[in-house]
DNA sequence: ACCCAGGTGGCCC
DNA sequence: GGGCCACATGGG
């Protein structure tokens, strides 16, 4: 079995389950993606809730709203210089089609990515999150941790997005629970797997790791 | 008092 | 194309 679907198995063995952005509806998973740079979930999940309790949770009011107002409701979330912004430009680009997201995802999947890639604060991990977890697209997400931790098993030596999620794309099936839960797992557990020793002795991903085995990065 | 978090964009070479 | 750096809040 291909080392990267054997680690994935490795991992949802270990840790189970993880209700990755289990957020209400794709316009939420949106809003989240664009504050999540940078900061944690659970401000970016107070920020969104501000949103809602200021009845801005929709593509037509936070493109209608001031960047003003919507700084006292996403400041929590870090940024507020840009963040407000790029929520705003964002929302404006969606009403060109209506604010109707199946109208946004509707065309041809790399043209959808070109368009998110085009908006400011979307980068291809923003990009990505997003057709990944509001779009139902199979798309590899690559994060930092899925890069340290690519590299630190051996797998990759290159830290370039594209290189990365190329490569995890032509080791796994093409599947959308799949793509979504490795990456969830990665994240979540980042931190306790692939450390250095002692600790990675007990990380669930040892049996085919490089550094593990040789001792050396 | 640091250091970091599920990145991105601007600048420099 | 790659290597820095600012960005801003909240929590460890």
């Amino acid at each position: 079995m291909d080392a990267a679907l054997h680690a994935y198995e490795k991992l949802a063995e270990r840790f189970g389950a993880q209700h990755w952005w289990p957020a209400e509806g794709r316009f939420e998973v949106i809003v989240g993606a664009l504050l999540m740079q940078q900061t944690t979930w659970r401000n970016v999940a107070t920020a969104i809730a501000n949103l809602k309790r200021a009845g801005l949770l929709s593509p037509a009011e936070i493109a209608n709203a001031s960047i003003p107002e919507l700084r006292r409701h996403v400041r929590i979330a870090g940024l507020y210089r840009s963040k407000p912004r790029r929520l705003k430009r964002f929302c404006q680009r969606l009403m060109e089609f209506g604010g109707d997201l199946d109208r946004f995802f509707r065309r041809d999947v790399r043209l959808v990515r070109e368009d998110l890639l085009a908006q400011e604060g979307v980068g291809p991990e923003t990009a990505d999150s997003i057709l990944l977890y509001a779009s139902d697209t199979p798309t590899f997400l690559v994060d930092a941790y899925t890069v340290r931790i690519a590299r630190r098993l051996g797998w990759i030596a290159t830290d370039t997005y594209e290189e990365v999620k190329a490569w995890f794309e032509a080791r796994l099936p093409r599947d959308l629970p799949l793509y979504r839960e490795y990456h969830a797992l990665l994240v979540a557990h980042g931190k306790e797997i692939c450390r250095p020793r002692p600790r990675c002795a007990v990380c669930p991903l040892n049996d085919t790791c490089a550094y593990y085995r040789t001792g050396r990065p």
